[in-house]
DNA sequence: TGGCTGCATGTAATCGATTGCATGGAGGCG
DNA sequence: CGCCTCCATGCAATCGATTACATGCAGCCA
């Protein structure tokens, strides 16, 4: 093996181009506080020597990694395959690298301690939904305000900064949608909760039901866990019900792809027997047969702007003392996966309600 | 917004424990070297003050950064999910950070000046099976040895650290169990193309098709780039073609996904009118229906294996004089989206090849 | 011409942890 | 008892870039 030869340094760039390391500094961190002539110098001098910087010296110097971390519960989960890729985009954008991190057990804090507290990284990128805050609030009060935005289906306690969709109108407009169809028998596969409180989409079903005078059986509340594989355990627990509802209203698409996989492996027809929405919108809903009716989740948008923000916060350029606060709308995208239920004929959409 | 107290440092520790900052850096990396009393104190020290290690300080003295960079052609794919999942969770086990680099336009090198040369990573994980290889490697000689492994559908010239599948023969496999199946008429949506240079799966493909005496009919090899979307854009062209073929093999499931769908709404069904092989086991393969019959890649392995191989390297654990090369076997999961040809009765598997 | 302004550049301290070398003390052995 | 070894610890240089402050020079105006 070739031996490494020791990399460049700024050092080697200003005796090559015969200044002082200060003016090599200036001229690539601030060139217009350099002369014309020396900059080009330094330029001839820096493709020369090979010269690239060192950022841990960089970042020592300026208590500053230029680095954000992107935490999520659960990075296998294709969910945010498009969220990663627009946050890559917009932090290499702006010149930022982004650190991975999955949920780590225990401690919701490691990841304050581990990445930007030992200036790993300037700034938290938050997509756990199940992250006990309290934890992290108490850890921000010491430590003064520290650069977080969560991203995430739910809403967290006012105080944090925060970018996310408007889920408990948007199931309550899916429902809307399969009211409108004629459906009155309606049931959940419902997320994981949030410290045995349900989540926004949950409470956003419920709600609704009751908006529109709809009877609300516990048993046609399924819990699952966003996984495809609850998806489908929860298709076989609606498959044994003794009275099934005609519609259901999964908590997201992978659930909804493995709910319907399992009713129709039981013979079970969708959307004859069963319509079914989802929710996000993921890359494969419109592939799959019946291609999935869902509320469409801005994902990358979500992911864009809570970057953009993150980082605007990192640097100092947003007022830390209004904490963002955004919400997007999601939109109801129908596809095969819902109709009027089994019995009903024509069904004029508003009249037949109540 | 509460003042960003200044982060407590190594000195602040020392002090606090009456010892000098080598003690105690002494103390939290190589324990065995300082007395228990000492440590004792230390650790009360620790806590007490709330200290946490500076990592550019640390990167900086030690010349390394404790940081790997995963680089993919497009994390949106979630094909990657299950991987990035296996790679975040192995170098975590290492006591090290993952840098995720989507695709960059242009110079391939851009990474490597990037993120390693800078002192930003210590390795790198590469799984652009589209990149250009020679001006990485002048790159590398340049520099000498440079810690890379390649992780990907493609085997690259030799030389450098690869940990992929056996996509050739898998290839072949699945091509033997259409013919085994009884087709003889075999189509292909084929992944991007190396350089003007047909990819492995499609190279095993026509040799497996040559093997079995079976015709090759250019127009039934459709380009596709690994997308759903291109996997759909393929469907269309098949079935527009005069004569289709009875099956078709896709390169990654994704692709075979849009097929399906793209087919069945033309009108055809899978698989009685077409059987469809698809590549790589995507979590979602199972749950669609019909449920996809496909190669199944070990990506978590290759995943973990890869990384872990990488951090060794890094590390100096592993000779650099031998290169890693690690091919792991795929296996043909046969579901429901492949069956006999229409025409065929019952059919002797073997006896009908010639 | 003298003094002032302002620009380009240099000098040197600094960020925080690591580590080679030095030191001092305890213990062992002849 | 004297010398040698070894262990625990301290001292101080070091990693490479940044930046506050200093310097020197050119240009301008009175």
């Amino acid at each position: 093996m070739a031996l490494t030869r020791k990399s460049p340094t700024i050092q080697d760039v200003a005796r090559h181009a015969g200044v002082s390391t200060a003016t090599v500094s200036r001229a690539l961190s601030m060139p217009e506080r350099v002369s014309q002539a020396t900059r080009e110098r330094i330029a001839v001098a820096v493709t020369a020597t090979g010269y690239t910087l060192n950022q841990a010296a960089r970042s020592l110097r300026r208590q500053r990694a230029g680095t954000i971390v992107m935490a999520m519960p659960n990075a296998g989960n294709p969910y945010y395959s498009t969220i990663l890729d627009a946050v890559l985009a917009e932090a290499g954008h702006r010149g930022y690298g982004v650190l991975v991190s999955n949920r780590v057990q225990g401690d919701p804090t490691i990841w304050l301690r581990d990445y930007f507290l030992s200036s790993r990284a300037d700034g938290l990128l938050l997509f756990d939904i199940t992250l006990d805050v309290s934890g992290m609030r108490r850890f921000m009060e010491e430590r003064g305000n520290l650069p977080i935005v969560v991203v995430c289906d739910e809403i967290i306690e006012p105080g944090f900064n925060l970018v996310t969709s408007d889920n408990r109108e948007a199931t309550g407009r899916a429902v809307q949608h399969l009211v409108d169809l004629g459906h009155q028998h309606i049931g959940l596969v419902a997320g994981p909760t949030i410290h045995d409180y349900p989540n926004e989409r949950t409470l956003g079903f419920r709600q609704a039901l009751a908006r529109h005078g709809l009877a609300m059986r516990e048993d046609w509340i399924i819990a699952g866990d966003h996984s495809i594989g609850s998806g489908y355990q929860a298709g076989s627990q609606f498959v044994a019900l003794d009275e099934r509802p005609s519609a259901v209203v999964c908590a997201n698409d992978e659930m909804a792809l493995g709910f319907i996989s399992s009713v129709q492996q039981a013979g079970l027809h969708c959307p004859r027997d069963v319509s079914v929405v989802g929710f996000d919108d993921i890359d494969m809903a419109q592939y799959v047969s019946p291609a999935l009716t869902t509320m469409r989740q801005k994902r990358a948008e979500l992911a864009t702007i809570s970057t953009s923000a993150l980082i605007d916060i990192v640097e100092g350029v947003r007022d830390p003392a209004k904490p963002v606060r955004i919400i997007l709308r999601c939109d109801l995208i129908a596809r095969a996966s819902t109709a009027p239920p089994k019995g009903a004929a024509v069904r004029p959409a508003r009249e037949f309600r109540f």
